[in-house]
RNA sequence: GCAGGUGUGGCGAAAUUGGUAGACGCGCUAGACUUAGGAUCUAGUGUCCUAUGACAUGGGGGUUCAAGUCCCUCCACCUGCACCA
C-alpha cells in the first residue's frame, strides 16, 4: 500500500534539500511574481480557508513554472495589528513572545506541509523593527508630500476595541473585527490623503484585469457622484449654506434645508427661542452609536433653528432644520430637501408639516406618501416650466452658475483613510512633537522608532495608546532644536503594513533601501494575485493607493501593483461559512495527518469551481485518496514501460485524447478551472488504466498534468519512470492541434428537436450523404412517416435535426 | 431599498457559450474476493415506465428547427453596500 504521507516528508525534504523552490531574482530570465495574501498568524493556525487560497495560488504557480517560468512565490506574516493583540490579551501571553511562536508553528508545522512552493529565502514579517522601519518611512515620504496630515474630526471608535478605525474598517456599523457597534469621537487624528487619488483609483479600474466583482465593489466604494454644491444665503445673516445636490433641476421644490447636528454654522443660525431644544438633538445625536443614527428603519427626527435661508431660485424664505439624517461627513453636511421629490425629505417634510412643492410631473398622481423620483416635466418652476427634467439640469446648472450662486462639484464616498490607532501592537507613527518647532517628523536616519517592550500593553481607552503611558519613550528630543519634545504615541493602521509588503519581498533582507529599484523593475508589478474578497474595499485598496504614491515620488514607473487579481471562493460546510459557533470548523492539520497533502490539494480544487469556492464534505476528500493509490498501483505495476514515440505508436483515440486532454487542462488551469481540469485528467487515467497503455511518453504526460495537484505523487511517479528529478524542470506538454484525427464521428439524429438515433459517419462525408443516412435510421423513418419533410439541420460533428409537419 | 451572484440527480458539480442535459466524483444498490470490511475490484444508478415512450435544469410565459443557455415575469437563497443628498 502506498504510504501518501511517507512519500510526502521525502519529496519535502528533497525540495529543501535541492533548494528547488528557491529562485535567483537576479539571473532569472523568465520572471513570473506568484502572489498570495499573507496570513496573520493567529494561535488557532491555519484553516480550511487559508489552505484553499493557498493551494490554489500554487497550482497556478506550478503551472507557470512548469510552463517555463522563473517562478517567484514568496510568503509572509502579517502579524501587526488588533487582531495578534487581542488574541495576545485574551491569552494573557505578550505579542513579543506570542508573535514569533505562532510565525514558527505556521510555517513549521503547517504551510511547509502543504506542498507549496515557498521560497523560504524572502520572507517577510511586518513585526521585524527591519521591516516596519520602512513602513515608518513611507509614513515619512507621505508627511513630505502633503498626503499625511493631522486633524481634528469625528472618527469611528471602537469602544471594545479602545481605538479609532477607518471607515473600511467599519461593516454595518460594526467594528471589523470585534463586531461591536461604533460610535463617534471627536479627535486628533492622522489621515492620508487617498481621496486625493479618488479619480485615478476609480478610473484604472476600466483596465486592470482583477475579479468583476472587486472592481465593482471598489467602484461601489469610491462612489463618485456630479453634482452642484449650491449657496442658500441665510436671512438676516451674512453668512451662506452650501449644500451639494445631484438634482438640480428639482430646486424650485427645495422648500427647506436641513444641516446635520455637527454643522459648524449651527452656533450661529440658532435663536434663543429654540437653543434648548437644538442643544438636546445635538447631544443626543453625539451619544448614539452608528447603528442608531444610521438605521433607516428608524423615524427620522430632527427640530427647527429658528433660522431661515434664502432659496436662490425663486427667493423664497425657507426654514432651517437639523437632523441626524444628515451625515456631515459627506457633501457638505447640509442638504436642501426637495419633499416631493426624495422619499427621506417626504417622510421628514410630513412629520413636521414642511411645505411640499411638486416641481416635476410625471405619470402618476403626487400623493403626498411617494416621493416621485423618476424622469418629468418641470413644473412650478418659472421659466423652467415645461422642460424635461433631463434637459432642465444643464440649463438650470447654467444658470446658477453664471448669477454665482453655485458650482459643479463631483463628491465620492470615499474618504480619507484614518492611521492612528490607540494601540500597542503596530509600528509608531514617527513624529515628534516640540514646543518650539511644532510637529517634527524624526529624520530618517533615525529610524525606526522602535516600540518599546512595555508590560501592560493593554489598551486604556481614554484615546490614547498605552505607549502614552511609557515616559521613556514619550520623552525625547526635537531632532530640529534638540530641545525637550515629546512622542506621537499612536501607533499605525495594520492595513500600512500589508499595504506594501510585496514591494519587500524581492528585498527582504536589504537593509539599505525599501526596496532594490532593479529587481522591482525586473519583477513587478505582480503578475498573478489571488485573495479573497473580503478585502476588496480594504487592502486592496490601500495598496493601490500606495503604489500611485510610490509612482508619484518617482520610485517605481508603473501606478497598479497587480497586472491580475482573482478572488478565491469561500469553502462552506454544511452549506454554512465554517465558523466555531456553528461548531463546523474543519481542521486542515487532521485532514493533512490522515490523506495527505496531495489528497487534500486534489480534493480542495475538485469540490467546485476555484472562484466560487464549494461545499467541503469529509467523504468526499477519500475519493482523491482514492484515486491516487489508485493511479500509484498502476504506474508501480508496470514493469516495462515502452519507450516509443506514442504519437506514432498508439492508436488515434489515445492520441486524439491525449492532445485534447493536454489542450484542455491548459485552458483550464488557465482560468482557474480546477475542478472541470481535474475531471479532464482524471478521464485521461481512466482510459490508460483501463486499456493498459503503457507507453512512456503517455505516462509522462499525465504525471505532468497531475504535477500541479498532486506534487510530492508525480515526482514519485516520476521516478519510478527512471527519469531524472525533478519532473517541475521538464516543462509542460505541448499539445498538437494537427494530430488530432477525426475519422468517425458518431452523430445524433433528431426529429423536431428531439433525439430518435445515433449514427457513425466518416468526418468527411457530405451533407447530403448525411441526410440520407440519417433517414436510413428505423427509429428516424418511425417518425418521420407520412409526414412531410420541411427542412433538415446540419450541425457540422454533432446533429441532424430532421423537421415535419 | 440598491448592486452583484446563485438556483441542474440523494450530494459536490459538468455542459465546447443556442445543438445528445447530468462529464468527473461522492453516496447508494447488486455482485466478486474475504474470517471480516468503513479495504479493493466489477456492474448499475435523473424520474415514471412494458418502452425504440413520456417527463425532467426554482415557477409561469415567449423567441427558435432546437433553450440549462436568449427575452419577459414571478419566487427563493447567498454576498456586498446601505439615510451618500
Amino acid at each position: 500500500m502506498f504510504d501518501l504521507r511517507a512519500n510526502e516528508n521525502k519529496w519535502q525534504q528533497q525540495w529543501e534539500k535541492t533548494k528547488l523552490h528557491e529562485t535567483d531574482l537576479q539571473t532569472a530570465k523568465n520572471p513570473f511574481y506568484n502572489l498570495m495574501m499573507f496570513p496573520y498568524p493567529s494561535a488557532e493556525g491555519l484553516h480550511m480557508g487559508n489552505v484553499f487560497a493557498y493551494i490554489g495560488s500554487d497550482i497556478y504557480g506550478r503551472f507557470k513554472r512548469l510552463q517555463g517560468h522563473d517562478v517567484f512565490e514568496p510568503m509572509g506574516f502579517d502579524a501587526f495589528g488588533i487582531h495578534s493583540e487581542n488574541y495576545a490579551i485574551k491569552v494573557g501571553i505578550h505579542p513579543l513572545e506570542l508573535i514569533p511562536r505562532n510565525i514558527e508553528n505556521f510555517r513549521e508545522r503547517q504551510l511547509k506541509k502543504l506542498g507549496v512552493m515557498f521560497d523560504w529565502k524572502h520572507q517577510v514579517d511586518t513585526t521585524d523593527p527591519k521591516y516596519y522601519r520602512w513602513t515608518q518611512w513611507i509614513f515619512l515620504q507621505l508627511y513630505k508630500n502633503n498626503l499625511a496630515y493631522k486633524k481634528k474630526s469625528a472618527v469611528n471608535w471602537c469602544p471594545s476595541c479602545l481605538t479609532v478605525l477607518a471607515n473600511e474598517q467599519v461593516v454595518n456599523g460594526f467594528c471589523e473585527r470585534c463586531k461591536t457597534a461604533i460610535t463617534k469621537k471627536e479627535t486628533e487624528q492622522w489621515f492620508f490623503k487617498i481621496t486625493n487619488y479618488a479619480q485615478q483609483l476609480l478610473d484604472n479600474l476600466n483596465w486592470i484585469d482583477w475579479s468583476e466583482s472587486t472592481k465593482i465593489a471598489q467602484r461601489r466604494w469610491i462612489g463618485r457622484s456630479e453634482g452642484l454644491r449650491i449657496s442658500f444665503p441665510i436671512a438676516d445673516l451674512k453668512e451662506q449654506i452650501e449644500v451639494f445636490t445631484t438634482r438640480p433641476d428639482t430646486i424650485f421644490g427645495a422648500t427647506y434645508l436641513v444641516l446635520a447636528p455637527e454643522h459648524p454654522l449651527l452656533g450661529k443660525l440658532v435663536t434663543s427661542e429654540f437653543e434648548k431644544e437644538v442643544n438636546e438633538y445635538v447631544q443626543a445625536a453625539q451619544r448614539k452609536t452608528n447603528i442608531d443614527r444610521e438605521s433607516i428603519e428608524k423615524e427620522k427626527t430632527g427640530v427647527f433653528t429658528g433660522s431661515y435661508a434664502i432659496n436662490p431660485a425663486n427667493n423664497e424664505k425657507i426654514p432651517i432644520w437639523i437632523s441626524d439624517y444628515v451625515l456631515m461627513t459627506y457633501g457638505t453636511g447640509a442638504i436642501m430637501a426637495v419633499p416631493a421629490h426624495d422619499q427621506r425629505d417626504l417622510d421628514f417634510a410630513n412629520k413636521y408639516q414642511l411645505p411640499v412643492v411638486e416641481v416635476i410631473k410625471g405619470k402618476e398622481v403626487f400623493d403626498k406618501k411617494t416621493a416621485y423620483v423618476d424622469d418629468g416635466v418641470l413644473i412650478n418652476s418659472e421659466a423652467f416650466n415645461e422642460l424635461s427634467n433631463r434637459e432642465a439640469i444643464y440649463k438650470i446648472n447654467a444658470w446658477l452658475i453664471g448669477e454665482n450662486k453655485a458650482k459643479e462639484e463631483i463628491n465620492y464616498r470615499l474618504h480619507d483613510w484614518c492611521i492612528s490607532r490607540q494601540r500597542y501592537w503596530g509600528p509608531p507613527i514617527p513624529i515628534v512633537y516640540c514646543s518650539q518647532c511644532g510637529t517634527v517628523p524624526v529624520p530618517e536616519e533615525d529610524l525606526p522608532v522602535l516600540l518599546p517592550e512595555v508590560e501592560d500593553f493593554r489598551p486604556k481607552g481614554e484615546g490614547t495608546s498605552p505607549l502614552a503611558n511609557i515616559i521613556e519613550f514619550v520623552n525625547t528630543k526635537c531632532p530640529k532644536c534638540h530641545g525637550e519634545a515629546k512622542r506621537e504615541t499612536d501607533v499605525m493602521d495594520n492595513f500600512l503594513d500589508s499595504a506594501w509588503y510585496f514591494f519587500r519581498y524581492p528585498s527582504a533582507h536589504d537593509d539599505s533601501q525599501i526596496f532594490d529599484q532593479q529587481l522591482i523593475k525586473k519583477w513587478l508589478p505582480v503578475d498573478m494575485y489571488i485573495g479573497g474578497n473580503e478585502h476588496a474595499v480594504l487592502h486592496l485598496m490601500y495598496t493601490r493607493f500606495i503604489t500611485m504614491v510610490f509612482k508619484d515620488l518617482g520610485y517605481i514607473n508603473f501606478e497598479e501593483p497587480f497586472v491580475k487579481f482573482r478572488a478565491h471562493g469561500t469553502i462552506i460546510k454544511d452549506g454554512h461559512k465554517m465558523s466555531k459557533s456553528k461548531g463546523n470548523v474543519v481542521n486542515p492539520d487532521d485532514h493533512l495527518e490522515k490523506y495527505g497533502t496531495d489528497s487534500l490539494r486534489m480534493y480542495l480544487m475538485f469540490l467546485g469551481p476555484y472562484q466560487e469556492g464549494g461545499d467541503y464534505s469529509d467523504s468526499g476528500i477519500k475519493g482523491a485518496k482514492r484515486f491516487i493509490e489508485r493511479v500509484y498501483e498502476y504506474f508501480s505495476s508496470v514493469d516495462a514501460w515502452e519507450e516509443k514515440e506514442f504519437a506514432d505508436h498508439c492508436n488515434q483515440e489515445l492520441i486524439n485524447l491525449v492532445h485534447e486532454t493536454i489542450k484542455n487542462v491548459t485552458i483550464d488551469i488557465e482560468a482557474l478551472k480546477y475542478n472541470t481540469a481535474i475531471a479532464k485528467i482524471r478521464s485521461l487515467y481512466n482510459y490508460i488504466e483501463e486499456k493498459q497503455v503503457k507507453n512512456k511518453m503517455v505516462g509522462e504526460i499525465f504525471i505532468k498534468l497531475i504535477a500541479v495537484f498532486t506534487p510530492h505523487l508525480a515526482e514519485e511517479l516520476w521516478s519510478l519512470l527512471k527519469n531524472e528529478y525533478s519532473v517541475f524542470n521538464y516543462g509542460w506538454p505541448e499539445y498538437d492541434e494537427a494530430k488530432i484525427i477525426i475519422e468517425k464521428i458518431e452523430m445524433v439524429v433528431q426529429v423536431n428537436g428531439k433525439v430518435r438515433g445515433r449514427m457513425e459517419v466518416a468526418s468527411d462525408i457530405s451533407q447530403k450523404e448525411m441526410e440520407a443516412k440519417a433517414l436510413e435510421i428505423e427509429n428516424v423513418q418511425k417518425h418521420v412517416a407520412n409526414k412531410e419533410i420541411k427542412k433538415i439541420i446540419v450541425i457540422e460533428n454533432k446533429l441532424v435535426n430532421i423537421v415535419v409537419i
